[in-house]
DNA sequence: CGCAGATTTCAGTAAAATCTGAAAGCTTAT
DNA sequence: ATAAGCTTTCAGATTTTACTGAAATCTGCG
């Protein structure tokens, strides 16, 4: 396989992915594409490159920018802006977690909350009450296990969870 | 908050929380109501209940059947077919996970395989290789640590894994 | 200041995803 | 065998989401 087939390929398949975690196409591919360059790309390069237009490429680089994935760069004597994405896969991946950990675990435990002072009066209120106690509880365990696991480096990961996990 | 307001919220929410996660608003919905339900539902019930039509809410149990969330009921006496989901939360995310895994994880690394052929000559082609081996990398780790928990039980995770990872 | 080069915004448009409803397909009881 | 009662399917309609392109805004240099 070429690299431009290879390149063509990944760009399509982290779009595909992205897709299915809520995550645009588009903006998946951009991180694709940036992830792939040795250097940092103007927004020209990037619409060229994915051929998508001026405003869809600038609203997809900020978006990828808020979730810490792709950072500005400046080139000196250039006025455009460029743009590098952070290229460490546990960085990338924790900054995920971080983020959608706040985005929608958080905010969903806060729902959580208020929905469990309904009066347990029936079998049904029961049932209800229930479940979201559970979902409480367990969202709160999945809370305090990405807090250790995004403080955790790399190096922890790869090796000695799997091992203790094993 | 009464029951009912409550329901509302929570069906609300759920079906929220499905789309940033590539699930649809009305699988995740029918998700929803079945896990608050004390008895099995027939299809009419969820219908009425959720206001939609008897095609949405066929191809949304029958995905969520695939996805081994809800089962099946037959009741003595009775021609139609009712829904329960599973309630247990650990093994509903068991169940997200191992499709997921299935759905996802694994292709996805298939592509990273076929990928990592592309021929390191340049700048452009050693960075591209090594974003790909990384993913790789860590799509495996992954992929094995997937595999533990979800044949861990309930238990472990709240409990030992807890401990273990602080 | 004024303007050239660049970015941001957003109304309108296009594309994708989802839903509807009616018809076709099953299943079971008689 | 057939009819009633359910379930499944799917073409077309609807809704939602994403994209375009051009105008507005910003930035900093002469």
């Amino acid at each position: 396989m070429t690299l431009d087939e290879g390149k063509q390929k990944f760009l399509q398949s982290w779009g595909a992915l992205g897709s299915s975690w809520g995550i645009n196409r588009t903006m998946a591919q951009i991180h694709a594409l940036l992830l792939i360059s040795p250097e940092a790309l103007s927004a020209d390069e990037i619409m060229d490159e994915l051929m998508i237009s001026r405003g869809n490429a600038n609203m997809n680089i900020r978006a990828l920018i808020d979730w810490g994935l792709v950072y500005k760069e400046l080139k000196a004597g250039e006025r455009k802006e460029f743009f590098v994405a952070e290229k460490d896969m546990w960085e990338v991946v924790k900054c995920i977690i971080t983020e959608r950990k706040k985005r929608e675990l958080e905010p969903m435990l806060k729902i959580m909350d208020e929905l469990s002072s309904v009066p347990e009066t029936d079998e049904r209120s029961e049932a209800f009450v229930k479940v979201i106690r559970d979902i409480k509880l367990f969202g709160s365990k999945a809370d305090s296990t990405l807090d250790t696991l995004t403080k955790s480096d790399s190096n922890w990961f790869v090796g000695t969870f799997m091992k203790m996990i094993r």
